[in-house]
This record gives structure tokens, C-alpha cells and sequence, in this order.
DNA sequence: CCGGATCCCCAGGGATACTG
DNA sequence: CAGTATCCCTGGGGATCCGG
């Protein structure tokens, strides 16, 4: 992208990370860890594969991503954060949570993944009771299952299952979203058409920050 | 800007402020208040007027800024932030933060305005000591001045002249933001064409935050 | 002079085909 | 699987023009 010519943070920043897709990109490596180019493609549908090369190229020069040779049994390469992309996490929670209202409609056609509703949820919430045994909530909304584990003042996603989720939530996005953030009751979400297994009390852990 | 189509608070965000000059325009708004279509122009060197007043139209569309009618003696319009709107400064606050690395080069022919300076210093500072009187620093560091007040345990920066100023730092930006931050020491900056008047005291105010 | 609208040109994005 | 090459088209850059 052709630079803002501005000596401003800002604009600087932008110069760097403002084209399109290169923040999604960060988000996909941030979420997922080290992964491959069509790793990267299957998670940010729509982009061209040049686009794809050309941004992991420019994130490289720019020093935010690194290749890795994987080992013998993969023997692919895997684009990995640096630490310099690794701290444009501020960037990214400040936005999603800029974001989280506009997410109160669906529109049809959207993509989406399972892990971005656990970050989107985990990012906003804080563990209300961090002297309390930690929890797990299993999300079911998509193919993919994602989880959000709450303990010791602490709140994370991940993908993947829980061993022994204390709740489970499967449903619309739109449902385990609204729910995960208060802006509906378990009643009405259950009405909805959220299944709800477990023991629901345990969303008194995701206190707001 | 065609929508990522993507179900997550990031890339939702992104739907709406991320084309190109749209946060920029809402840095402007933020740092200057309401302002006029032209004053706008002028604060973001390069821009098309079309370019300007589409991103005006979508901006206000997604209501992130509304029109005012100013007062008979000016008798134009103003563009203004709306709460909304004002709530993406932690957005541009922690792009800042991440950019403010990318300055210790200074581009040749990079436009500055002294404001995005005493914002990005003020952006990163706390105020060190909140019992002490408020003290104010002035930048002059360009054609227009800026102020610094710290007091209260608060930072603020704005455009213009403090009337009484415990110091008072001129020179070039590099310079002047690198003494803020404390890259570097006041010898090394006054050596460097750093022009120092009042108390260079008062720099111990200014905490890392 | 302010607040745009219009026009032209070109860089960059989107979709797909193709190759090591 | 991991890209590169190609083509098309949208959207940005730059200048100019026009109404208030």
C-alpha cells in the first residue's frame, strides 16, 4: 500500500498493517498458532492465493510473521507471529470489541468459525471468581467445536473439545454470542432454539471487564 | 469496501473502518474536534476530495459521525464525532502504541502536525505523580504548537499555546518525541539541535504507563 | 474561498487457471 | 500442497470544474 507520507503512530501503523486481509491474517495466525498457507486460505474465505502470498511476503519483510520449515514428517512451511506480530494483540482485542455490537445481526452468507465467537467472548469477559475450580464451556456452533476455559482470574479460547465441559452450548452463532455476553437469558435463548447441557449457572464465571 | 463476509467481531469491524483514510479521518475528528470539510483536507495530506467526501457519506451513514450546521457567523457545515465514533479511540490508541516503534526513522518528506505528536506522547504516559501541581509542556515542533498537561494523574495533549509552561521543548520531531519517551536523555537531545527552555524536571512526571 | 462533483488514469484486489 | 501467472474490474489518486 502506498504510505500515508504522515510522521504519526498511527498512520505509521497503518502503513503496515492497514491494507486488506493483512489484519485478518494476523487474527488467523493468532488464533490457530503456526500455520500453513492453506491453512491461512481456508480461514479467511474469499482471498485470492496471490493476495494470500503477497501479504505473507510484505508481513515477512515488514518483520511480523517468520516462515518455519515444519519437521520431516510435514515438511511444509509454516508462517509463524514474531514477537513484534504477536503484539499487535491489543490492536486486534480493541477492535473486536469496537466490533461486538455490530455482531447482534446475522447476515446470511456469513462465514464463520467457531474459534472467533470463543475469542469475541473470552476478550470481553473476565473470571468473575478466580478462587473458584476452574470451568470449561464446550461451544458447539459451527463444524468445528471451540471451548472457553474460565479459572484463576483467567479467560481463554481454544479450539477443539473439552474433557469434561461443565457446560455445553449448541446452537446459532447469533444465540451462544448473545448468551456469552448477556445481552439475552438462558430462557429466551433456549426458546430460541440454544440447546443448553450442563449446568448453566457456571456463565456467572464470565464477569463483564 | 466489500465486506470480508465473515461472522467475527474483527473482520465486522473491519467491514466498517477499514478502507483506506477512514480511521484517519476518525483520528482527525478525535484530536481536532468537529471540523470543517477543508480543515479536513488539510489534516490529511493527499487525500482526493472525492475520496474525502465518500468516506464522509459512509462514515455518517454508519453513523459513526453526524453533520452540524455551525452558527451563522460560520454558516458551514461541521462533521462531528458521535458517541459511537468516539468510542474507536481505544482502537487508534493501541494502533497507535503499536506504531509508535515505526517512528525512530524519519521519513524525508513526511508531513507533521504537532498534535500527532503530544497524542502519541500523551497516549503512552501516566501522570507519575498525581499529588504535585499540574504542569504543562509546551512542543513546538512544527509551524503549530502543542500542549501537554499533566496533572491529576491524568495526561491530556491539545493544539496551541499553555499560557504559563514549565517547559518547553523545539526542535525536530524525532527529537522531541524521543525525549517524551525517553529514548533519549536531555544531553543527547539539546546536543542534538533540541532547543530546551524551562524545567527539564517536570519529564519525570510523564511515567510509563 | 468553501464544499464538493466529475473525469481520467492507474495501482491494487478478485477470480481462476496453471505449475513445481 | 504451495504457491505463480493471468485477466478483468473496482476503487484510489490527481487534477479540474462548478455551485453557493
Amino acid at each position: 500500500m502506498r504510505s500515508y507520507g504522515q510522521y504519526c503512530t498511527i498512520a505509521r501503523a497503518l502503513d503496515v498493517v492497514g491494507e486488506r486481509w493483512t489484519l485478518l491474517i494476523v487474527r488467523e495466525l493468532l488464533l490457530q498458532g503456526p500455520s500453513r498457507f492453506t491453512d491461512l486460505k481456508n480461514g479467511l474465505p474469499g482471498i485470492a492465493t496471490n493476495l494470500l502470498s503477497g501479504r505473507l511476503k510484505d508481513l515477512e519483510d515488514d518483520g511480523l510473521i517468520a516462515r518455519e520449515d515444519a519437521p520431516p514428517p510435514v515438511a511444509t512451511t509454516l508462517y509463524a507471529l514474531t514477537d513484534q506480530g504477536r503484539s499487535l494483540e491489543p490492536v486486534l482485542k480493541a477492535l473486536g470489541e469496537w466490533g461486538r455490537p455490530l455482531m447482534v445481526v446475522e447476515h446470511a452468507g456469513d462465514a464463520f468459525q467457531p474459534q472467533w465467537l470463543a475469542y469475541a467472548a473470552a476478550s470481553f469477559a473476565v473470571d468473575s471468581d478466580p478462587q473458584a475450580a476452574p470451568v470449561a464451556i464446550q461451544l458447539i456452533a459451527g463444524d468445528k467445536p471451540a471451548v472457553i476455559e474460565v479459572g484463576g482470574g483467567e479467560v481463554h479460547s481454544r479450539v477443539g473439545r473439552a474433557t469434561a465441559p461443565d457446560l455445553t452450548l449448541e446452537g446459532p452463532p447469533r444465540l451462544v454470542l448473545g448468551l456469552l455476553a448477556g445481552m439475552i437469558d438462558v430462557g429466551r435463548a433456549t426458546s430460541s432454539g440454544l440447546h443448553i447441557t450442563g449446568n448453566p449457572d457456571v456463565l456467572a464465571r464470565l464477569g463483564r471487564a
